[in-house]
DNA sequence: AGCGTGTCCTGGATGC
DNA sequence: TGCATCCAGGACACGC
């Protein structure tokens, strides 16, 4: 599915080809594409008619395409199986097409198989800080459907040591904390995983029994790893369309927990186990990242 | 207020 | 073989 590199990898494609330009048309074929719209399909079509487009700017996963003029913007979530393909090819099926532009030049599709991802149009609001709206955005806006989302650490705005300070905080497991978009945003499930190996931090381990300096040790391999994603995956730029299937080289070579339960820990060599964690798949070693005890257990 | 659970969705994998 | 069930995941509504 899309993590933050792969949309950072959609945004940067987008920004090349749509900044600047004027949106002509645009045609919503799933009802479900737009439900977090405000008045639904109609005033999502109508907002959009002859809007020129600013920048494409990213915060988490969550992507936008600033419309200066109106102050709003074009907001997409991805959610597990989003894609945006830019011109795509006159044989790409059309089953799971939800939503469909017409840019400048350039046709853009929305397709989404499971629809859990989304678009929206939602209004610009400074941002808190005075700082630019997340990566890539040309404003110090955000939309406001996305204002609740905390900055993610590749944004240059995202102060680590102040939220490992407000991890600390929390009363949960550190492994729910990484994934609070309220808290900092653009971690999933797979870079939760692979961060906590890297710490050789349980996920269960209580965030408030966290010493500051492990507390931001563990934000800062999150950052790192989804650099080291990034860099690796993010190569389809000059690609015809943008789509998010950059997975294939990064994810298979690199990853050290996420998908390798059974297999030997690249550390000390013992299988990896799978746990379930809030109803979902945690991979951990037994060994590295070692059950807490007591009051460092969170319930 | 803060925290934790349930729900949305589809197709591939697995079970019987 | 074919049908049923499970599983994957992010975000948010809701309840305690």
């Amino acid at each position: 599915m899309p993590e933050l590199p792969e949309v950072e990898t959609v945004r940067a494609g987008l920004a090349t080809r749509l900044a600047g330009q004027r949106i002509a048309a645009v045609e919503v074929y799933h009802p479900r594409a737009t439900r977090r719209s405000p008045g639904g399909t109609d005033a999502y079509v109508g907002a959009l008619r002859d809007a020129r487009i600013g920048g494409v700017a990213r915060r988490g996963k969550y992507l936008w395409l600033e419309i200066p003029a109106a102050h709003t913007a074009l907001v997409f979530h991805l959610g597990m199986s989003g894609q945006l393909l830019i011109d795509p090819r006159v044989d790409m099926p059309r089953t799971h097409l939800r939503a469909r532009y017409r840019v400048g030049p350039h046709e853009m599709w929305f397709v989404d198989q499971r629809t859990f991802g989304h678009t929206l149009v939602s209004a610009l609001v400074p941002t808190s800080d005075g700082a630019l709206g997340g990566w890539g955005a040309t404003m110090a806006t955000v939309p406001e459907a996305v204002a609740h989302i905390a900055r993610d650490p590749l944004d240059s705005a995202c102060d680590l040591p102040a939220t490992a300070k407000a991890m600390r905080r929390r009363s949960t497991a550190v492994k729910r904390a990484l994934l609070d978009q309220g808290l900092i945003s653009g971690i999933g499930n797979i870079y939760a995983d692979e961060a906590l190996w890297r710490a050789r931090m349980h996920p269960r381990r209580a965030t408030a029994t966290l010493r500051q300096s492990a507390a931001l040790a563990l934000l800062s391999h999150a950052r790192e790893v989804m650099r080291e994603a990034l860099a690796a995956g993010g190569t389809s730029f000059d690609a015809l369309y943008v789509d998010v299937s950059g997975r294939s080289g990064w994810f298979e070579r690199r990853l050290d927990a996420y998908g390798r339960a059974g297999l030997p820990c690249r550390r000390c060599g013992r299988p990896l186990v799978r746990e379930s964690f809030m109803n979902r798949s945690s991979v951990r070693c037994p060994r590295c990242q070692r059950r807490p005890s007591g009051a460092h257990l969170a319930p």
